[in-house]
DNA sequence: CAGTGAGCGAGCTTCCGCTTGACTT
């Protein structure tokens, strides 16, 4: 037994670090934070001074055991948890759940897991922080009492589901979303006309080549058309030549975020597939942490990186550069993430090789000379007005970092179209140009654009918003409550006008582009509209984009010994807690109601609201005589932008469709989707069939297909014990009722087999001996 | 499973940040 126990809090440090230690040190690891605060009654004693209290959670329980029994036989316990107020109060708990005095045992840190780091942190150990674990107290205390006061709220005012949940955190995501879609539903495209005029001369080699310059944009059609029509006839005459050199540095090495961005922007991967990618790459040891905030590279790394460079390219590619953090609220508990071998240009696993490969990339170029550009700018005389044309062009005369990597943009321009700048043919001032033709083409400016998950990732991060290893899983929570979709959205089509100036005549076409097409863009739901509107309206402190920033700078107060964590708690408190008090006295049900007319028909009027089973349109209201008439948005609908004909087209539901097989086939929308009702059973309709245009001869085949279907997973039916055998994606398994019952391999085998008196005693002995209950997510 | 759209009121849900596997119908 080694007499040192040194603790780490991921299992695949703890490996590396064993290593560099020697058989002096035993190193383990805690696996994140060992304790939380119970559930029940929020686990804070609000009265008395809000002292938390904690549990260690069903899944840490055996960690901690194992912890326990390896500190008593050890003379000497190191707590080596990471650098930032979790990791110091990770460091906290041990020392209560393990028994360890907080005042002689002893902390060490270090931000990169290098022999010399290591080493050097051993050498020199401290003491707890205890001002840095009550920040973290002070957080995650603020934090339950923010989503458990806030989440029953909802819970109170919402008509629909329950489950709904608010915080600090996913509130603003959602909000962030929900005002970008506002945004873009008031966006009013505003159109001008960009003029081109293009050139035909001989480049270097003598070749002809065209090229174009630009005029100033035009506001109008009319405007567009005088000034092509000023230029009938004209000579075009190089006025100036300027010739600037530029320069473009490589982007920092990837952070989470950044790492996240990238992904998504050159791989098209959503953010939680890059962490399952990346953490893969991380406990195969080929990479460095992959939660990180940090843009730093150890100097081992950095020695690594620069060999691999001269290597590969020579020396003239090498630039060593220190990046500096751009975001204040940044920990930098751990480096940037990295390859821990430069010489591994790749890895074998299929799934996280392009994921290795940017991240090789990305890493390699950080440290590699700026690229360096000449960029001309020639001005054009036009002989019959003043006008003043413009032509760019930029040649790479070294590519520096750009031999391995350029950063992906996020598109956000906002509608100037493209910019690409290729070359310019060699131009001499005072030459005249050998015109081809000026167009003027419509364009519109566009709104910014919806987010991904990753660019949303992104704003959180400006705004100081969450952290590293929270953002995949925020994302996941929006999603999973139903506040945000990810999806794609089809463009429309829209008209350009176009006027083109050539062999002094002057042509007029019409173009159309496609406007508006997202791919896999977040939307905001109905139900995260009016949530984020309640919100916004009862909670705006908590709600507004600062709030995270103002108390992160308090918690740095607290982290200074400069206040107290209870009281800073409780002057967030006393004002939450009247606002809660007065929104749950005060504050409508929630509704989201907007007004779409009246009925042409009856006259009575028609509104589009949230429902208790989501978004819908009513004709009618609930005091009148009759019963309101009730139909359920389309997935694609929403309460703020449904028209009038839209929400009476949803009318056309349930719709005979004729007779199949004798028996009527109706189809409509229920609790789980469109559905197809023939002969007292029920077929769901997959997404690209519209229940409103479906015929009985596109019906037909489908009820044919699923009931085959339906046959072919049913292995065993016991009529009247209503039990079935049925075949799942797991191997057979027994149904009763709504129960399912999992078979073992041998009963599996011979699951077509059973008999009835086997299947009651499988389940008589699940229900006597349930299978252990695992953690399980709740749906 | 294939309705409902309001309200009664059991009993339940919920946060953010650290970490990985176990388990799915």
């Amino acid at each position: 037994m080694a007499k040192n126990l040194l603790i780490v809090e991921s299992p695949a440090k703890a490996k590396t670090i064993e290593k560099i230690l020697g058989d002096d040190f035993e190193v383990k690891s805690c696996y994140g934070h060992i304790r939380d605060l119970e559930k029940d009654d929020m686990g804070i004693d609000i009265k008395h001074n809000y002292k938390p209290r904690y549990i260690v959670p069903e899944d840490k329980q055996k960690v901690v055991k194992e912890l326990k029994q390896l500190a008593k036989k050890s003379d000497e316990v190191w707590l080596a948890t990471d650098e930032d107020r979790e990791g110091e109060a990770i460091s906290w708990h041990l020392c209560e759940v393990l028994g360890l005095d907080p005042k002689n045992t002893k902390r060490i840190v270090f931000h990169e897991i290098t022999k010399p780091a290591i080493k050097q942190a051993v050498a020199k150990p401290r003491l707890l922080d205890m001002n840095l674990v009550n920040a973290q107290q002070a957080r995650r205390v603020l934090d339950r009492i923010v989503g458990f006061e806030l989440s029953p709220v909802l819970w109170r005012k919402m008509s629909m589901g329950n489950s709904l949940s608010a915080g600090r955190v996913q509130s603003v995501a959602v909000r962030l979303i929900a005002e970008r879609e506002r945004e873009i539903n008031a966006f009013k495209p505003v159109s001008s006309f960009r003029i081109e005029a293009f050139f035909t001369e001989k480049d270097a080699q003598g070749r002809p080549v065209t090229f174009k310059a630009e005029g100033a944009r035009q506001n109008t059609a009319q405007a567009a058309e005088q000034f092509l029509q000023s230029c009938m006839g004209a000579g075009y005459t190089v006025k100036d030549i300027q010739v600037k050199p530029t320069k473009r540095s490589p982007a920092a090495p990837f952070t989470t975020s950044t790492l996240q961005q990238e992904a998504s922007r050159k791989l098209g991967y959503g953010v939680s597939k890059t962490m399952l990618l990346a953490q893969k790459l991380y406990e195969a040891g080929h990479i460095t942490y992959m939660r990180t905030d940090s843009v730093n590279l150890s100097d081992t790394a950095l020695q690594d990186i620069q060999g691999q460079i001269n290597n590969q390219f020579g020396n003239k590619y090498v630039q060593m550069r220190k990046y500096k953090n751009k975001n204040e609220s940044a920990q930098e508990a751990h480096e940037a993430i990295r390859p821990t071998y430069m010489n591994h240009h790749t890895v074998n696993d299929a799934d996280s090789k392009r994921l290795y490969e940017l991240i090789w990339k990305r890493t390699m170029a950080s440290q590699m000379a700026d690229a360096e550009l000449e960029k001309t700018i020639a001005k054009i005389a036009v002989s019959t007005n003043n006008a003043e044309l413009t032509a760019t062009g930029e040649v790479l005369k070294f590519d520096g970092f750009l031999k391995v990597y350029y950063e992906g943009r996020d598109d956000e321009d906002m509608g100037d179209g493209d910019d690409e700048e290729g070359v310019l043919p060699p131009l001499q001032k005072g030459q005249q140009l050998h015109f081809k033709e000026m167009k003027a083409t419509e364009r519109f400016t566009r709104p910014a654009p919806r987010y991904t998950e990753a660019s949303l990732v992104k704003k959180l991060e400006e705004l100081g918003i969450g952290r590293p290893s929270t953002y995949a899983p925020t994302i996941s929570t929006i999603l999973k409550r139903g506040y945000v979709e990810k999806r794609d959205k089809e463009g429309i089509k829209r008209d350009l006008r176009i006027m083109v100036l050539r062999n002094n005549q002057l042509y007029k076409t019409v173009e159309n582009e496609n406007t508006g097409a997202e791919k896999s863009k977040l939307f905001p739901t109905d139900l995260g509209l009016v949530v984020t509107d309640f919100l916004n309206q009862h909670f705006d402190d908590i709600m507004d984009y600062g709030f995270t920033a103002k108390i992160e700078s308090e918690f740095d107060e607290i982290a200074n010994g400069k206040e107290q964590w209870t009281k800073m708690v409780d002057e967030f408190y006393q004002p939450f807690k009247q606002d809660i008090a007065n929104t749950l006295e005060t504050a409508q049900r929630i509704k989201g109601e907007r007004e779409l007319g009246a009925d042409t028909e009856t006259g009575k009027k028609v509104v589009a609201r949230m429902g208790r089973f989501g978004p819908m349109v009513q004709i009618g209201d609930a005091n009148e005589e009759e019963k309101p008439r009730f139909a359920k948005l389309k997935s694609t609908q929403s309460i703020e932008t449904i028209t009038y004909a839209e929400a009476m087209d949803l009318f056309r539901l349930p719709r005979q469709l004729g007779l199949f097989e004798g028996s009527e086939v109706m189809v409509n929308i229920g609790r789980f989707g469109p559905y197809i009702a023939h002969d007292k059973k029920f077929y769901s309709l997959s997404k690209d069939i519209d229940p409103y245009s479906i015929t009985l001869e596109e019906a037909a085949p489908i009820i044919i297909e699923k009931r085959q279907a339906k046959d072919e997973r049913t292995l065993k039916v016991f009529e009247k014990e209503k039990i079935q055998i049925l075949k799942g994606p797991y191997g057979p398994y027994i149904k009763q009722g709504l129960r399912n019952y999992k078979l073992t391999k041998e009963q599996q085998e011979k699951a077509a087999s059973l008999t009835i008196e086997e299947v009651k005693a499988i389940i008589d002995n699940l229900k006597a001996n349930p299978p252990k209950k695992v953690a399980r997510k709740k749906k």
